[in-house]
DNA sequence: ACTTAACCGAGACGGTACGTCATGTCTTCCA
DNA sequence: TGGAAGACATGACGTACCGTCTCGGTTAAGT
């Protein structure tokens, strides 16, 4: 059988890809973004400069300048959360805690800030951080809904997407769509609270 | 009597600007935008060259490629909705249908779509939108709630900040950040239901 | 013309161009010059805006760069000198003094080195000054030769042409193309009985 | 063991220079003044263009145009001439017929006048062609004139420089500064016998 | 130990765009 | 109507990056 990677894959002849030379590129991203370096100057060249590699080495290894901040958003996105279980209410409450950290995160990180902004304008970027980041998530949501919906504690005769949205929206519009708004600790509470309860007088 | 547009504005000596060329400059972008051109390769020289210009014409009156599409998207925005103010919940879904309308838009025109995906990456871009566009309706908002509490419609005991984004949110969410999610007719119907009522049982 | 040089005409209709802007300019490029100005970078625009005055007021009066600057040569070329007419070798002396002092002050000027120095590259001002300064001077001194074979001074067996440029040349040679070369007081004193008794020993 | 060049050279690194791309942009700059292109419009966006070569790639060579124009000059200029070395009186002569040759050349070819016009203009392209050219064939001729005196052919009471001037100076306003002048076969024997035997009658 | 082949850094290559400047023409207001 | 002010289309300037391509020199795996 064999042994890993599957079938007739040809043995690798020559000087193998070096380790360092990834990582120094990887780290030489990460540094530019942090000391504030605009993402749009922050070029191939420089990358390869700052990382003391070739050009080459680079587009060795990535087609595109997207492509590599895919690799690097995979290492820098936080895992996903651990729910209680309890109920759906602390469930929901704990992933939308974890939008609000990602949200503190970004306005910290000058690196996260600039990728987020930048990553609608890379199509495969996008695609990939929605395919393996955002998707997902909205995946347990549902299934947090799902099952509020079986205990009873969430309306049956809803659309479960739209309430993902409901419960998602906001939080993602104050983290980051609005990023001079307050992200106060208890806002994750507030809004599972209002969403469920209603803004209604007396629902 | 009013020499001509009040104040104390200087004459403006020598030739004045050309519309014609400002036209021309603003057409070629969006005509570039239309035939798909990926906006990374929306350059100066490019646009010049499309519109018949010379490059000096497009720098005298736009010191960034932000400052030119701060004006395009001026053009480009649809007017504010005109609210029935008939009740909180039928002026909150004319907003939220003018959202969607956007929505809708988006996904139509590879213009806006391009527009808004790289906005966030141009600061100037983006705080001017936010001061001239976002921020006016979250206004309008905001005062359809006061008056939506003071005339018992919605509960008095919440933030409205927090129930702006409730509303607001889920819509945006659905018609900006999930560009495959449907953006059905009774949308913003739903929403403002759904967001009034609460997703609790018996609420 | 001039309008202000056509005796009792009537002020023909309009503005009459000023003698002041005019002054403006060949003064700003004078300037400009003395400075230390690189030629190269004397161009109208600036010239404009040294003179405080409008591009097409310059255009209006000088079709070219090199029509300014032929203007502007006639100014500041020094008068011909008045030859003595004792002997053919005095006024030969005189012209070549004259010369001389030409090869000072370009030396000492910016200005005329500067302008001395481009002249080549620019046909029409060449010929201008060809025609204006060098062939009249040439013609003179072919004056003084041809008196001079006639007095005796000179041998009647050479083509005076020739015997032109034995003079000329060497004091051209030191004054214009050899800017390190000494320019002694007694040049063309030394020049003139170098060539007239002949370099051969018992000459 | 010698390693190959000598010295402690070093290694060049990165992909060396394509000899083929240095001798397309000269070759480029002969063809656009062969072609009679100006010399103000040879720029180096041109040549880049006509020699199908980017424009770094000149500027990795030649910081500017002028010294673009130096090593092209180097490649123009005529090797220094022979001298039969029987007499003064013939080294002269051959020197002459040498400085006339490249006044016919001046005439003949529109490259030559117009490198030569412009030189005076880039003051590091004239100093090196000073340096390189005008200066080692004064000491040629200084030299054939220290031995002209020695052996009696010359008088040994003048500044050899003058003298140097005085043969040189002649040819030079003939070919360079007077270019309608005739430049006859015998022009250099004639001018050497003349400043030789010197002009007055008798001497 | 010796090939072989892909790796490495460096950097040159033909391009394209940048933002600035000068050209010569034009337009508009002011005197 | 002349003049200043300045906009206009054009096009060169010198720099930076693009993505590709040599170079000389490693670094393993397979002989």
């Amino acid at each position: 059988m064999a042994p890993d990677e599957g079938g007739g894959r040809k043995a690798p002849r020559g000087r193998p890809r070096s380790e360092a030379a990834e990582r120094a590129i990887l780290d030489a991203v990460v540094a530019l973004l942090e000391d504030g370096v605009p993402l749009g100057e922050v070029s191939i060249e420089r990358i390869a400069r700052t990382a003391g590699v070739g050009k080459a080495t680079i587009y060795r290894r990535w087609c595109d300048k997207e492509a590599l901040f895919v690799d690097l958003l995979r290492d820098i996105e936080p895992p996903e959360p651990v729910l209680p279980g309890t109920s759906a209410r602390e469930d929901l409450v704990v992933m939308l805690e974890s939008l609000r950290d990602r949200g503190v995160a970004q306005r910290t990180s000058a690196l996260l800030y600039h990728v987020f902004a930048q990553m609608k304008s890379y199509p495969k970027l996008w695609a990939a951080y929605h395919a393996t980041v955002i998707e997902p998530r909205r995946l347990i949501v549902r299934e947090v809904l799902r099952r509020g919906v079986a205990d009873g504690e969430i309306r049956d005769d809803l659309d479960l997407e739209l309430v993902n949205d409901l419960f998602i929206g906001p939080m993602l519009l104050r983290s980051v769509m609005r990023p001079d708004a307050p992200l106060d600790d208890d806002l994750a509470q507030r809004i599972v609270s209002a969403v469920l309860d209603g803004v209604r007088p007396g629902s």
